[in-house]
Parts: structure tokens; C-alpha cells; sequence
DNA sequence: TGGGTTATGTAGCAAGTGCTACAGAGAGCC
DNA sequence: GGCTCTCTGTAGCACTTGCTACATAACCCA
């Protein structure tokens, strides 16, 4: 692995133990031991390393989601991608999504192209998920697009440790769609 | 009224259009033809001026709400209320809610008491809304918590101007909510 | 043993941050 | 007039930000 790699895997895990909004370099060199003369060396611009960031985030979380097991219906699909999701190591990646889409939110690069490209491919397995557990074809892409809104929507307004009233909301939705 | 109040109406439309991640006292204040050093006089600190805001914000969305007709059905309540969301008035508040709510993501101050305070005020007028278009008095409160992830989740991942994706997948929504 | 590419450390710049010390203006009251 | 109280302007402090100029070290290949 490369040092850059190195550096890019560290620093996500940094970013998604202290958060995006704020990040600066010079702690962040601190906690990587090195100095944010290195960052920018490797990287660039801190730009750059934002987006590499978001990427190997992104990247974390898809692993998990793909290697679900097909789910029995599409009730039961809907609730072990939730339990995905809020396994903690996928659920701080989405934490850092949200964060990344709220800088995003007026069109600040890199954040807006990240969210645009992270987004994509996540639809794309919540789609495929979905579809193996009994979705038509059709509409397995807006059944992700739905749960995905409310599944981020989750996130946003609960504290993300321990809420069963999260999960119960998610039950309603499953329960809906079946 | 009083001249912090004045400041608090200006600085939220200021917010509002410029976004709440990244204000900043002085382009605040130059846009309000006053000076950081009264800002600081009238509201004590920056983060008294960002709760001051973030209930000016949150008042006027809240208005919009309570203001609307009762709906035939709680399918048509969904709806409306997601019209309502989106009129740009409200839209703006609610990206705005975005942010604070992504910053108070790791339990960062103000933001994280002011979103909890926001969220309830708000989680209740949408409750109630339900309950006059049907919805049991038991129903309501779990249905409007997940009609406002799924929003909030939406204003989050498309761009907020004339996303027709968005309104779709709220119909789906509605649909199996009936 | 050279030479060139890659990697790193030191120091610092220019700009921006929230906030404050200090003095002054203006109004109302005795 | 004097007095206090509310409000405002000037200037600046201490700190952090992303980034860079410059010199140095380490390495591989010829």
C-alpha cells in the first residue's frame, strides 16, 4: 500500500471519529503522526484529501452492504439493510455521508461531486439488495430511493447509539411497503 | 421591535440564503450594515446569535405548518405536507435545519439543543396535521416521524430546486402509507 | 560513484476567526 | 449643567486556517 493510501485510510478513520465539518489538517497530521505539510504533499490540497476520504468511506460501506445476504421478502429486506446501517462501523461511514451532503447542500466542491458520486453507487446497492429479496425490477431503484431518505432522515434527527424508536419507525415503513 | 431582534430577522435570511456551516461574524455583520462588535454586544456570543437564528428559522416554518387546511386523507396530508416542505419559504428553513442538524451531529453546542428543540416542536405540528386529515391520535406521532426522515432524508440527497424524483418517491410513500 | 526522483522537515506567510479593551456618542433624568 | 445608561466605532489581540519556499534526506538506477 502506498503512503498515500496509507494516509487516506488513517485519515478517514480520523474523519469519521471527529467528524467533517471542521476538519483541519494540522490535528489531523498531528493524529496521523505526521505534519500537514505531508498531507498536502501527498494529496495536493486538502480538497483532495477530503474527497479521497469520502471515497474510502464510501467504499467501507458498500463492502458491508453487498455482502448481505439475500433477505426472505422485501419486509425483511428493508430491515437488515437498516441493521446494516446501523452497524456502527457502517453507520459512522453514513454519519459522514450526511455530513458531507449537508456542506454540499449550496454546491461547495468537493463535497457536492462526492455526495453526487457516493449517493449513486449506494442507491445502486440498496436497488440491487432489494431486487434479490423479491423487488420487481422496476421498482426496486425508487423502493432504495425511499428508504434511503428515511433511513438518512433517521440519522439526521435521532442520536445514533442505541434508538429503538429509530428501528420502530423503520418497522412502520417495512410494514407499508409489504 | 427591539434592535436584536431586528439583527436576529436579518442574520436568519442571511443564514438562510448563505448557509449556517461556515458563517462567519464579519460578512454577517457587513451585510447587515453593522459591525461584528455589535453582534457580539447584542447577542453575547456567536452562539447565541445561532440559537437566536435557528428559532427564527424554526418559528417560521412552523407557521407555514400550523397554517395549513385540514386534508382529506392522510394519503392528501402526506402530500400536502410535502408541498409545504418544499414551497422555497420553508424549503430554505428546513436546509438550514439540515446543517444545524449535521453539526450537531457529534453533540456540538448550540446546535445539538436547538435541533432537538426544533424537532419536537416540528415532529408535533406535523402530528397534528395527520391527525386532522385521519390519522389516529395513537398513528400520528410514529407516522410523522417517519414522514419527516423521509423529508428531511430527501432535502438531504437531490437538489432541492425542482426535484420531481423527490415528489415521486413521497407519492410512493403516501401510496403505501394509505 | 554520480544523478535524479521521491519523500520529508523547518519555518513562515497572508488571511480569517471569535472576541474584547477602550473611548466616545446620544438620550433621558435630576 | 451634570449624570447615568444604552448603544456604537476603532483598533487590536491571540489564535487557527490552508498552503508554500527552501533546504535536506533517502532511495533507485545507471
Amino acid at each position: 500500500m502506498s503512503r498515500r493510501d496509507e494516509l487516506a485510510e488513517g485519515a478517514t478513520d480520523y474523519a469519521l471519529e471527529h467528524g467533517l465539518i471542521g476538519l483541519s489538517l494540522r490535528p489531523l497530521a498531528a493524529a496521523l503522526d505526521t505534519s500537514d505539510r505531508m498531507l498536502n504533499y501527498h494529496f495536493g490540497s486538502k480538497d483532495a484529501l477530503i474527497a479521497a476520504v469520502l471515497a474510502v468511506s464510501n467504499e467501507r460501506s458498500l463492502v458491508t452492504i453487498r455482502a448481505l445476504p439475500v433477505s426472505a421478502s422485501i419486509r425483511q429486506g428493508v430491515l437488515d439493510l437498516w441493521d446494516a446501517f446501523t452497524e456502527p462501523q457502517v453507520a459512522r461511514c453514513q454519519r459522514m455521508y450526511v455530513e458531507a451532503a449537508s456542506l454540499g447542500l449550496f454546491g461547495r466542491e468537493p463535497y457536492a461531486a462526492s455526495v453526487r458520486q457516493s449517493n449513486e453507487s449506494w442507491l445502486a446497492a440498496l436497488a440491487t439488495h432489494l431486487e434479490r429479496s423479491g423487488a420487481s425490477k422496476a421498482r426496486a431503484p425508487r423502493l432504495a430511493t425511499l428508504v434511503d431518505a428515511t433511513f438518512n432522515g433517521l440519522m439526521l434527527d435521532r442520536p445514533l447509539d442505541g434508538d429503538t424508536a429509530g428501528r420502530r419507525v423503520v418497522v412502520d415503513l417495512a410494514d407499508a411497503l409489504s
